[in-house]
DNA sequence: ACCTTATTTGGAATAATTCCAATTCCAAGT
DNA sequence: ACTTGGAATTGGAATTATTCCAAATAAGGT
């Protein structure tokens, strides 16, 4: 188990960029918080239903977005499917396992990170690096 | 300037799976090959107006996907932008400019690529590996 | 309280892709 | 050559995920 983020981190996050901390924002990040399998837009819709049964998808998009934008939450794409969400903030690439469709975060040590990096040429410079295994996965825990 | 491969594998390809070499899956591929500059199935359908006037966009998107199944093309995508399609078929990552949103292929050492699957813990089996930067490029070639 | 701006909302719009049913095209066997 | 069955192509409709938009609501600073 690892140490989660401290909770308080949503409303300074959002301080910081000059945004208000909602209820429809901190529901949102609470359930991504609470169950880490990677919804999608529509199922994080429908797991905060069930505690603000008003909010619209239409806002699940944007808190999503505003949530993202403050890297709290990444943005998983895999293929051409809906687009997935994950609160986890620790490098990690993406295991995708084509059976169940399940979504598994892979740590990425510094030193892997470091060499990945290695392979651009002069010129290229990198913001970001996203690396998504595709296979079967059976997972020892 | 790297080798290309060699023109006939398309339809050696094709029969190995089973599929005919059809004009059309033909020219698309030779667009792909012509001009490696990771075209959208839009792009590819317009370059191939010019040879096949009467082709229909449907027809593209089955041909790229054909080419796709029997390992000929790759298929690119970034974010949720549209598919790109990719005929180098060396192991390699790409990089996708911010700016000009062109993409750059990056060769992938076989050292890299064996250091990176070694993050997988036992129980993962990949497949696939995607790695995919994001930033700024200023190549030099 | 008031004003200004941020945020939310529902519905319409968009974009990429897939689906579908109707031809058309081949290739193999007679 | 002629048929025939499966493959492939075609145009258009349908689907899906997401974004856009304009109106309504909420919240913080004065």
């Amino acid at each position: 188990m690892q140490p989660l983020p401290p909770a308080e981190s949503l409303t300074q996050r959002l301080a910081d960029s000059g945004l208000r901390a909602t209820p429809q924002r901190e529901v949102v990040y609470s359930v991504l918080l609470r169950k880490r399998d990677h919804p999608t837009a529509e199922e994080v819709f429908a797991r905060v239903k069930s505690e603000l049964p008003t909010i619209s998808l239409a806002t699940v998009y944007n808190c999503l977005e505003t949530l993202v934008q403050c890297e709290l939450v990444r943005a998983v794409n895999f293929e051409r499917s809906p687009t997935r969400y994950c609160p986890n903030l620790r490098p990690h690439a993406h295991f995708h396992d084509d059976q169940t469709g399940r979504t598994y975060d892979i740590d990425l040590p510094p030193a892997v990170l470091a060499e990945v990096n290695q392979v651009l040429p002069a010129g290229f410079d990198a913001s970001s690096v996203e690396i998504t295994f595709r296979g079967q996965a059976r997972p020892a825990s």
